[in-house]
DNA sequence: CGGCTCATGTAAAAGTCGTTCACATGAGCT
DNA sequence: AGCTCATGTGAACGACTTTTACATGAGCCG
């Protein structure tokens, strides 16, 4: 049974030597099989292969290993936002789905991460720095629906950016929640999460005026960072955005 | 300290009368002020004033508790669904809209019920019981959905009405989750999260076609059961669905 | 190279929970 | 009155969290 135990520490001495990674990385692994819920601090220093008490020369308590990993999964998750809106490459409507897109992806293939930052019930607004990286990823959203924003058809009222992205994150975050992950992703949909979060955008997106039908492979030359775009297609694909895809 | 309890023991003898009950309340209580995490069987069992094992006479285990709270939640959470769409009247958008308030208000005045049927990470679709309460809940969303895609402006597409549901249904929720509870909440937000997701069902419903203007007050007669209403609006309200109200 | 020091780890203990088990109580039926 | 079974008690077990006193050894300083 311990023969492992003493093994390793034959490996490694005394001293772990890199016990708060090892720590985060246990407790990823944990979180992602039973929850943040059913993490347990004394299996992530069992699975290091330390003692109950070490954990604590690393992280004041429980608490604070569950809020430095949603605080990486907030950066993890602002750097894949970022990533899927390149700065609104090759149009801002394509960028803004690819967005939403890569919310999803992030619920599904990060399970560990999104529990640790949106289920785990800890409270973010607690900790200054937990704030500050969940805020760093909203602004990715903020500032794609900023740049949507300024595209608004021309005689329409233009609608505030803020509240365009309040609404998307919701959208997303309402998907993510409910039919991305765990329970309720059982129930059995007429679509994926992601069809379902693209056709709503896309009506949403419709329902402020903007063009959304899907715009032609473009024609290989790059376009230039910031096209002018305005209203480049007619209106309504036709089916409508919930069109059976292929 | 334990007077109370001896008192209470005089008033109600050996047996409690009530107990399972009493645990119900005592539970809502707690996990209304520390969340379904903090929540503990021990602590509900004093609360009612009995010891610790004698909860196990009325629930199998924690989770069947906590079942037992969230399916009470999807009844009460379906009851006001179903009040707040009131079958439609008095014309099929405002009852939709309705809706989605009744959805934010439940959220926010039941945070206990909320908790446990939301947040709390039971697996729903274990408890066969809590599933089909739950898709009870869904039904009405689904219902109105029903009635509001069967009015469709004709000329466009008419879109699936399950479709409408589910996205009906991840909107209130991603409001709820994000601005209507606990930590994000206390994000300041340009809007109430009512009007915010007032605003986003307003523009979804715009990009399925629908006209979406407020109407003038009815003239008291009452209408009836299911008015025609089709077409009775033009379309977009001046200044838009997130016009400064008032 | 020898010794100091401090970060890092351990063991033990206290307190809490969840859960089980043998036993106690008393409400309601016969 | 007596029986019985649902309901409650107390004690006990193992797991977890957190604290405390003590152990180890890596790195630095002379």
């Amino acid at each position: 049974m311990s023969w492992r135990k003493e093994q390793r520490r034959a490996e490694r001495g005394y001293h772990h030597g890199n016990l708060k990674e090892a720590l985060l990385q246990a407790a990823l692994g944990l979180i992602a099989e039973k929850g943040a819920a059913g993490f347990t601090f004394a299996d992530a220093a069992r699975m290091a292969g330390v003692s109950a008490a070490a954990p604590y020369r690393h992280f004041r308590d429980r608490d604070e290993l569950l809020s430095s990993i949603a605080q990486r999964g907030f950066e993890q998750f602002e750097a894949r936002l970022t990533a899927a809106w390149d700065d609104g490459r090759p149009d801002t409507v394509t960028a803004f789905e690819r967005v939403g897109k890569a919310y999803l992806a992030f619920a599904r293939e990060e399970p560990a991460f999104y529990n640790a930052m949106f289920e785990s019930g800890l409270p973010v607004d607690a900790n200054p720095a937990l704030q500050a990286a969940s805020e760093r990823a909203f602004n990715i959203i903020r500032a794609a629906a900023e740049r949507l924003a300024a595209l608004a058809p021309p005689g329409t009222p233009r609608p505030p950016a803020m509240m365009m992205a309040l609404h998307i994150w919701s959208m997303a975050h309402g998907v993510a929640s409910l039919f991305s992950r765990g329970d309720a992703a059982r129930r059995k949909l007429p679509m994926s999460p992601d069809e379902l979060l693209e056709a709503e955008v896309l009506i949403y997106l419709r329902g402020l005026g903007f063009p959304t039908d899907r715009r032609p492979p473009a024609k290989s030359a790059e376009p230039p960072p910031v096209p002018p775009e305005a209203s480049s297609g007619s209106g309504v694909p036709p089916g409508g955005p919930w069109g059976k895809p292929k």
